[in-house]
RNA sequence: GGGGGAGUGGCGAAAUGGCAGACGCGCAUGCCUUAGGAGCAUGUGCCGCAAGGCGUGCCGGUUCGAAUCCGGCCUCCCCCA
C-alpha cells in the first residue's frame, strides 16, 4: 500500500515540473555550445592518452547531403565518439574532395562557374554535417580545390616525376564525341558515356601516367592490414598477376625491322597446338605485316575497332571477330607456318598485344578458329583420350601429346620444361605480367590541379621549379568542353618562359585526376595548415597510419589502391616511415528505402525535413538500428516510431525525481538492477567496438525497459537508480549525442558528457545467479530447468532425471550417452 | 563467364556448433484519454481444441546436437569481364 501511494505522489509531483523531449530546441543549443567551447578541438598530443585517427572517406561536394551520406557519416561519427569516450585522443576530421568531373558537369549544366557551384555546395554540406551533431574539428577542414591544397598535389607530382614514377606517353583514352572530351574509365558505363550515353571510342593521345605497376607485387601483400577480405580479393583480382612466357614467332621472311613477333601466354604447355596468331588492332607491326590484298579489309577493321570500347571488345557475350593480314608467322619450336590475324578481342595494353591461338585449349580461340575455319590441334590429352576431335576446349590438366620430345609428360611438367627449352634456345623468356596498368591521371578538363610542367622547344619537358608553385588554376578561364583542354585556350595561362633556358615556352594544359587529391589527404589532416610542406613530419608521426578508416566498398580498386601506392612511394622517398595508409578498414553497406535504391527522382529521401520533424538523434539512431552497418539497411518511415519511443523513454526515465525511491525490494532487487546495468554495459561496449550499432541499441532499449519495470516496483534505492541512469546516458552518448548531453546537464553533471569515460563493467556483477539449463533427449529440447549458476555436472543430471517430462523419455530406454555443457545444457542419448 | 556476399516470422532483424526469432515495426485484445497517428499492459513463427508436431531457400553429409561446419543445386545483390 505504501509503495503504491508513494508512487502516485511521485508521479503527480514530477509531472508538472518535467518538460517534454523536444529535439529541435536542444540539438541546436548543444551544437552551438560544442562549437563555442571547442569540445572537438583536436590536439596532436594529449598527455596520458593514446592517439586514434578515425577517418571517414571525405565526400564530393556534388550537391546536397543525402540520406546515404547520413548513413555513412553518422556511423563513422558514432564510432569516433565511442573511441573518444574509451579514452583515446581522437582525430576525426572532415573535408571535401572538391575538384572533379561531377561538379564540373553540374556547374556547366546550370551555367555556373565550377568554383561557385562547389563552394555553395560545401557551405550547404557543412551546415548539414553540423545538424547531424558530428564531432569534427572544423579547424582542420580541407578542401582540395584551393591552392593551399593543390599546390601540394603539384609538389608531390614533381617528387614522383624526379623519381621516374610519373611520365608522359602516348596512350589510348576513352573519348566521348558527345561531350567533346575524354572521360575516365569509371565514367564509362557499358561502353557508353554515363552522362550523354554516346558510345565511347578509343583515341590515341599524349597522356600522363604514374608507374603504379612498379609496386604491383608489393600491393599484393595485404596480410598485415586488417581490411575486409572482400576488398583484398578485389584488389588482388584487379592487379591480376599472371606468370607466363614471352614467346617469339619468326617473321623474318618479310624482311622488316623486327624479325620476330612476341606473344605472351600463361599456357606455354600448349605451344605445339598453335594454329594462328592474333594481333591487337593497335599493334605496331600490323601496318607492316598486312599484305596488299588484305590492306583494305584490315584498315576498315581497325577503324571500326577504334570506335569500340575496351569493355565491349573483351566482353564474353560478344562475337569474336577478326581479319587475316595475309601474313604468316613461323613457330620456331616445330616450324609450323600459321596465319596472322587482327582481332579486337586482343588488347594492345595487355601482355604484348599479340596472342597465340590454341583452339583446342582455349574457349575464345576455339570459337574464333571454328568461325574462320582454322585447324584445331590437341596437345593436352584428357585421361583415356582416343585421338578423336574434342567437342569443347580442354582446359583441365592432362598429358602432353603432339608436343615433340615433351609427349607423355603431365602438362604441369611440360609447362616448365618447354619454358626451359625456350629460354635455352633464346626464343623467349619467362615473364610476370599484370592486368593492372599504369595509372593514367591526366584529364583534358578544367576543374582539377594543373600539372606543373612546361614544354620548351629546346629543353623539352621541364618541371616547374618547386619555388614557383602553385601553378594557379585561372579562375577566369573558359571551362566549357571544346574538345581539348580548356586551359589551352587561355593565353595568359599557357604562355610562359622555360625555367631552364628562359625562352618562350608553353605550360602543360592537362589537369590531374581527383584521385591524386585523395591519395594523400589523410596525411594533410595531420597538419592541414602547414605552409612549407604537404605535411608536417612530427604531426604525421603522432597520427598515422590511420587507425580506423571507414567508407564504401565502391572505392576498392580505385582510391584504396591509389592511396596504398602513394604511401609506398612516399615511404621510398623517405617522406614517411610506413607503407600502408589505413591499418584497419570498415566498409558500411548500402542504404536503400523500401527495398529500392534511393534516388532523387524516383525514390527520394531528403534528410533535412526528417531532421526537422524527428531530430538528428532519432535519425542517427534509427539509421544505426536498421541492421548491421556493413550489410546496409532498408529505410522505412514506419520503423522510426520505435526509436522515437525509446528516446522519449530515456528522457522520461532520466528526468524522473528519484529522491522518493526507497529500497523496498531489498538487496535482491538492487543486485538485479545492477546486474542488468553491467550486462548492458558489456554488450553495448563490445558491440560498439565492432560496429554492431544495431545490437548495441537493442541492449540499451532492454535496459531502459528494465529500469521502467524496477521503478514500477518502487524497489530500488535512489543511489542505485541514479548510477544506472548515468550509465545509460554515457552509453547512449556516442549514438545520440544531443539528448545525452542535455540529460547529463539536467542531472547536474558537469559539461560535457562527451569528455567522460565510458562506464566499465564487472563480470562478477554481471553474472547470473540462476541459469536455465536445457535438457535435450536425442538432441531435442524436452525440458528447461532453473538451476543455480554454480550448479555442478552431477547436480544438473540429478535435476534432469528428477523431471517427470524427462522420465517419460528415459523410463523405458537405455541411456547410451550423456553430454553436459556447463551452464547451458544436458543432452541424453537414449535408445 | 570469373570472383565475392547474402537467403531466418507479415516487415527490419537476433543468435557463428548448444533454448531459433533478442530488439524494433506492424497487428490483436484490454486499460487510460474530450480526442488519438499519444501513453500503458498482455499477446503475436506455422498447424492443432489440446497433447503434440512442423519450422532458418532446396537436396544430401558430418555431429550427441546444425540457421551456424562440409558437398551439390536454386534465387538475389555487389565487383570484374
Amino acid at each position: 500500500m505504501t509503495t503504491t501511494r508513494n508512487r502516485q505522489e511521485r508521479d503527480s509531483s514530477t509531472a508538472n515540473n518535467r518538460d517534454r523531449y523536444e529535439p529541435s530546441s536542444i540539438e541546436k543549443k548543444w551544437q552551438e555550445r560544442w562549437e563555442r567551447e571547442a569540445v572537438h578541438k583536436t590536439h596532436d598530443d594529449v598527455p596520458g592518452k593514446d592517439n586514434w585517427y578515425a577517418l571517414v572517406m571525405f565526400p564530393y561536394p556534388s550537391g546536397d547531403v543525402h540520406i546515404g551520406h547520413w548513413y555513412q557519416y553518422a556511423g563513422a561519427d558514432s564510432h569516433a565518439r565511442f573511441k573518444r569516450m574509451q579514452g583515446y585522443n581522437v582525430l576525426h576530421p572532415m573535408g571535401f574532395d572538391s575538384f572533379g568531373l561531377p561538379a564540373e558537369n553540374a556547374a556547366i549544366a546550370s551555367n555556373i562557374h565550377p568554383r561557385i557551384y562547389t563552394e555553395t555546395n560545401i557551405d550547404n554540406m557543412r551546415r548539414q554535417f553540423r545538424s547531424m551533431g558530428t564531432s569534427y574539428d572544423w579547424d582542420r577542414e580541407l578542401t582540395t580545390h584551393t591552392p593551399d591544397y593543390y599546390r601540394w598535389n603539384q609538389y608531390l607530382f614533381l617528387r614522383l616525376y624526379e623519381a621516374g614514377l610519373a611520365y608522359q606517353s602516348r596512350g589510348f583514352a576513352n573519348w566521348c564525341e558527345g561531350c567533346q572530351t575524354t572521360v575516365a574509365n569509371e565514367q564509362v558505363l557499358d561502353g557508353a558515356c554515363e552522362r550523354c550515353e554516346t558510345p565511347i571510342a578509343r583515341r590515341e593521345m599524349d597522356q600522363w601516367f604514374f608507374k603504379i605497376t612498379e609496386y604491383a607485387d608489393e600491393l599484393l601483400q595485404m596480410e598485415h592490414i586488417d581490411w575486409p577480405n572482400k576488398i583484398k580479393v578485389m584488389q588482388t583480382n584487379w592487379i591480376g598477376r599472371s606468370q607466363g612466357v614471352d614467346f617469339q614467332f619468326d617473321i623474318s621472311e618479310y624482311g622488316l625491322s623486327e624479325s620476330s613477333l612476341t606473344t605472351f601466354t600463361t599456357r606455354i604447355d600448349t605451344v605445339y597446338g598453335v594454329t594462328f596468331v592474333v594481333l591487337a588492332p593497335e599493334h605496331p607491326l600490323v601496318e607492316q605485316l598486312t599484305r596488299p590484298e588484305q590492306r583494305e579489309a584490315v584498315s576498315e577493321y581497325i577503324a571500326k575497332a577504334a570506335r569500340t570500347s575496351e569493355i565491349e571488345r573483351t566482353s564474353t557475350e560478344r562475337e569474336k571477330t577478326g581479319v587475316p593480314t595475309g601474313a604468316y608467322a613461323t613457330n620456331p619450336l616445330n616450324g609450323d607456318r600459321v596465319p596472322i590475324l587482327v582481332g579486337d578481342y586482343v588488347l594492345a595494353t595487355y601482355g604484348t598485344g599479340a596472342v597465340m591461338g590454341v583452339p583446342a585449349h582455349d574457349e575464345r580461340d576455339l570459337i574464333f578458329a571454328r568461325k574462320y575455319d582454322l585447324p584445331i590441334r590437341v596437345v593436352i590429352a584428357p585421361d583415356g583420350w582416343d585421338g578423336s576431335d574434342l567437342t569443347e576446349a580442354y582446359l583441365t590438366p592432362g598429358t602432353q601429346v603432339n608436343s615433340a620430345e615433351f609427349d607423355g609428360l603431365p602438362n604441369s611438367e611440360g609447362l616448365e620444361k618447354i619454358a626451359d627449352k625456350i629460354e635455352a634456345e633464346n626464343i623467349g623468356n619467362r615473364r610476370v605480367t599484370y592486368r593492372m596498368r599504369d595509372w593514367q591521371f591526366s584529364r583534358q578538363r578544367y576543374w582539377g590541379t594543373p600539372i606543373p610542367i612546361i614544354h620548351c622547344e629546346s629543353c623539352g619537358t621541364v618541371p616547374v621549379p618547386v619555388t614557383d608553385l602553385p601553378v594557379q588554376l585561372p579562375d577566369e578561364a573558359e571551362f566549357k568542353p571544346t574538345g581539348r583542354s580548356p586551359l589551352a585556350d587561355d593565353p595568359d595561362f599557357i604562355n610562359t618562359s622555360c625555367p631552364e633556358c628562359g625562352a618562350p615556352a608553353r605550360r602543360e594544359t592537362d589537369t590531374m585526376d581527383t584521385f591524386v587529391d585523395s591519395s594523400w589527404y589523410h596525411l594533410r589532416f595531420a597538419s592541414p595548415q602547414e605552409a612549407e610542406a604537404p605535411f608536417e613530419p612530427s604531426a604525421v608521426k603522432s597520427w598515422l597510419p590511420v587507425h580506423q578508416y571507414m567508407g564504401g566498398a565502391e572505392h576498392a580498386v580505385m582510391h584504396l589502391l591509389y592511396a596504398r601506392f602513394f604511401t609506398k612511394v612516399l615511404r621510398d622517398l623517405k617522406m614517411i616511415d610506413f607503407g600502408e595508409p589505413y591499418s584497419r578498414l570498415f566498409n558500411q553497406g548500402l542504404l536503400v528505402k523500401d527495398h529500392q535504391k534511393i534516388s532523387k527522382r524516383s525514390n527520394p529521401l531528403a534528410p533535412d525535413p526528417l531532421v526537422e520533424r524527428y531530430g538528428a538523434d532519432t535519425i542517427r539512431c534509427y539509421l544505426m538500428f536498421l541492421g548491421p552497418w556493413d550489410q546496409g539497411g532498408d529505410w522505412s518511415d514506419d520503423g522510426l516510431a520505435g526509436i522515437t519511443r525509446w528516446l522519449n523513454r530515456v528522457w522520461e526515465l532520466a528526468t524522473r525525481d528519484a529522491s522518493g525511491l526507497s529500497s523496498t525490494g531489498g538487496e535482491q532487487a538492487e543486485r538485479e538492477l545492477i546486474r542488468a546495468a553491467h550486462k548492458t554495459t558489456r554488450r553495448a561496449v563490445q558491440d560498439l567496438e565492432r560496429f554492431k550499432f544495431n545490437t548495441a541499441i537493442a541492449a540499451l532499449m532492454e535496459l531502459s525497459s528494465e529500469m521502467n519495470r524496477r521503478w514500477e516496483g518502487g524497489s530500488v534505492s535512489a543511489g542505485t537508480w541514479s548510477d544506472v541512469i548515468d550509465r545509460l546516458l554515457l552509453l547512449t552518448a556516442p549514438l545520440a549525442p544531443h539528448i545525452a548531453e542535455e540529460l547529463w546537464e539536467r542531472r547536474g553533471h558537469s559539461f560535457s558528457i562527451h569528455n567522460q569515460s565510458l562506464p566499465g563493467w564487472d563480470d562478477e556483477l554481471a553474472a547470473d545467479e540462476v541459469i536455465t539449463v536445457v535438457v535435450q533427449i536425442n538432441g531435442k529440447v524436452r525440458e528447461r530447468l532453473e538451476l543455480a549458476a554454480d550448479v555442478t555436472e552431477e547436480e544438473a543430471f540429478e535435476a534432469a532425471f528428477a523431471s517427470d517430462r524427462v522420465k517419460a523419455y528415459t523410463d523405458d530406454a537405455e541411456i547410451v550417452r550423456r553430454i553436459y555443457v556447463p551452464g547451458k545444457l544436458v543432452n541424453l542419448v537414449v535408445r
